[in-house]
DNA sequence: ATTGAAATGTGGGAGCC
DNA sequence: GGCTCCCACATTTCAAT
């Protein structure tokens, strides 16, 4: 990981589509090499995949809801049990453990109020282990970056 | 907006690179149709950009906070001048304007706890009309989700 | 060992039906 | 929505530093 990986990890998450020519003109090198380090920063797990950024409202999607979620016991398995159930919740776009309390917060995105109420009810209430949820809904996103903030 | 535009718009959320040609297939379509959908998508803003998905510990952000904002007046000019200055702040990966007692909900990443601190002190609380901050921290992302739930 | 250059096969875009 | 041509791009091989 040099300044020139940081600048190619940089550059596409800027734009993911980008060409290698492209990329490698704005890093300083020729194709060659510069595809072959894209090629290690995906082996090594760096960039981990590409995906189109989508307006959620476009697509109907257009609440989202912050819930935190308190389990009755934080042990290992019963944060692992949690995991595994979440991971097949679609609506979940993200999912922390966070310290503290050991809460869980989870951000949730849904075509409205309704079908919001559905997934509480027939989806995350149906998951064992809950002490209590609480739920924040978003009026809009002011801020949705895709670019960490990477030095180069 | 039909089904096959939604089948699109999910094949790219999965993989952003993926040519014409595969997306065409996978679709069931020619590819010079799907390449003209894929403009108009581009076009009306339902596909606003690609983006590489990389992996915040591998780039050295082994931090995520959450940082609960909560400003002394909630009229339109306060929550604009703060969302001007949020958006400078490339730290801040989301920034959820929240319903209830109008509070923000801001994502941050940090490489670590000074490096948040820093942020804290020189970048947030730089902000006039901020009333008061809750930051809460994550352990860990359970779920870091790029694909809205699109039924197809 | 890593970069740069050239050649080949494949994909993308603009016209047409 | 599908088809064809042309150019540009990605990938592979090879030479050079």
């Amino acid at each position: 990981m040099d300044q020139i990986d940081r600048k190619i990890v940089r550059a596409l998450q800027q734009d993911g589509r980008m060409t290698v020519l492209d990329l490698a003109e704005k890093v300083g090198l020729s194709p060659t090499p510069c595809a072959r380090r894209l090629d290690r920063l995906r082996r090594d797990g760096v960039i981990t995949g590409y995906s189109a950024q989508v307006d959620p409202e476009k697509l109907g999607f257009g609440v989202t809801i912050f819930v935190s979620v308190e389990l009755e016991k934080q042990d290992r398995n019963a944060i692992d049990a949690f995991e595994r159930a979440i991971l097949r919740c679609d609506e979940v776009m993200e999912c922390y453990l966070m310290t503290g309390s050991r809460d869980i917060l989870l951000r949730v995105v849904a075509q409205d109020l309704t079908a919001f109420d559905a997934f509480l009810e027939n989806r995350l209430m149906q998951i064992p282990g809950i002490r209590n949820l609480r739920s924040n809904f978003a009026l809009r996103a002011m801020v949705k970056r895709d670019v960490l903030p990477v030095e180069t």
